[in-house]
DNA sequence: GCTGGGAGAGGCTTA
DNA sequence: TAAGCCTTTCCCAGC
């Protein structure tokens, strides 16, 4: 495709609020929240019916670079090659793709009135955990949202046959040291509100050693979470508290 | 395009090892780590080289499914249309395109032979810094970066002109209470480890109210970085100490 | 608009 | 390979 004809195609599709599939010999430079910057090489570049704009290169899932959806486009031609730049403020950020060649320039009109349904997200495993808390330990009870001293991002509040404020954490992969750290913020903060202790069970498919020991090492617990995904819910196996070490028990 | 020609390119390019762009409407179903599901809807999907795939719609930047690199792609046709498929094993993952209609369907063998070169990220001010540790504190003199322990990775390990521990967190934005729960970490770690209270300094542009007023009541510092990101490289314009409150200059 | 937090996060680096 | 962690993270839900 001749440059002046490819220039056309991009700016029609623009204005028609197309998505717009180009491939091309191009050099990128991105300038805002940081700086990037690739010499020549055949990629794919779209630009969707929103103005949000990506560059792909042959490998790889992610984009090299992107501007986000109603970014200002705009093209120009001139010795260099043919440029396309999607630029917004707050930030200020600006990409700036030339291409020297292009291959392939199309726009399409993509109706799609759907949008995805996921299963087996963290908030559905909570709200599933939630209906059974006694699979994590027998007598926990979970507590009613409405206290207000509740900070709303805690996944599960619940008491335990103590009577003991019970912070619970779950999620849907390998727990590590970051887990363990927004854990221990939770109790900390809810203990301090609620001038009392309260205990705090990170549940997770699996905790990474590390993780297990700083976590025990701040009188948190760790509980196993066995479930399955499945279309268009997911289920919970089991929940199994790991074993209190020896010296727990003496204590 | 018809189906049976849609799939006949499909094949070939897949096994050519090209990227692939094909628009067309389709529903999607993905099963694995956790499951999805969309509607018919025209989208358009994008097979890499590496056989990554993607399926975007036609707003937003992120990928509404997708799949690694390296699945083993399948197609096949039957009466309910063309069935794309990438799975793989570890994890064992499913992802389903079935196409109803394909109106375009082609592939690039897109060269590319350059990388991107990124300015601005964290690792590239954390060596700034430690160029002129100065400029975080007089006196300041750097021990060690990236240095890893127990409770992670700390990007700036560094002493005091009083001789003691400073562990130093830097960010390349607005730090929040995640940021604070993990300087915390490392702080409590190497305290307890040194048998000795160590410092522990945010480094960031900004701090969020919140995470500062959480930051003050564990006993550790946040400073102002200002930094620029140009082409092809950062600069740090100023890093600024937060004043100290009233009452810390009392104690 | 800011803040917090999940994501099928992806992707990189080091042990 | 596993673990930790950054990312122009993106994206969404609350406030």
């Amino acid at each position: 495709v001749e440059l002046p004809e490819a220039k056309q195609a991009i700016d029609r599709a623009i204005d028609a609020q197309q998505t717009l599939v180009i491939v091309g010999d191009c050099s990128v430079k991105y300038h805002g929240r940081a700086a990037s910057k690739i010499a020549d090489g055949e990629r794919l570049v779209i630009i969707k019916s929103d103005r949000s704009m990506l560059v792909h290169q042959n490998k790889n899932m992610a984009a090299i670079n992107y501007q986000p959806p109603r970014g200002e486009i705009t093209t120009a031609l001139d010795g260099h090659g043919l440029a396309v730049r999607s630029s917004r403020d707050k930030p200020r950020e600006l990409l700036e793709v030339i291409f020297k060649k292009v291959f392939f320039a199309q726009a399409f009109a993509l109706r799609d009135d759907n949008s995805l349904r996921v299963f087996g997200t963290e908030k559905n495993l909570a709200d599933l955990l939630m209906q059974d808390l006694d699979k994590v330990e027998p007598g926990l009870a979970a507590l009613k949202q409405e206290s207000p001293h509740i900070s709303g991002s805690i996944d599960i509040f619940a008491r335990d046959s103590k009577g003991r404020n019970v912070i619970i954490e779950v999620k849907r992969r390998t727990a590590g040291l970051k887990e363990v750290s927004q854990l221990k913020r939770y109790v900390e903060e809810v203990s301090q509100r609620l001038d009392r202790k309260a205990r705090g069970i990170l549940v997770a498919p699996k905790i990474t050693p590390h993780a297990l020991s700083v976590l025990e090492k701040q009188g948190l617990e760790f509980a196993a979470l066995d479930f399955e995904v499945s279309n268009p819910s997911a289920k919970i196996r089991g929940v199994k508290p790991k074993q209190k070490a020896l010296g727990e028990f003496l204590a």
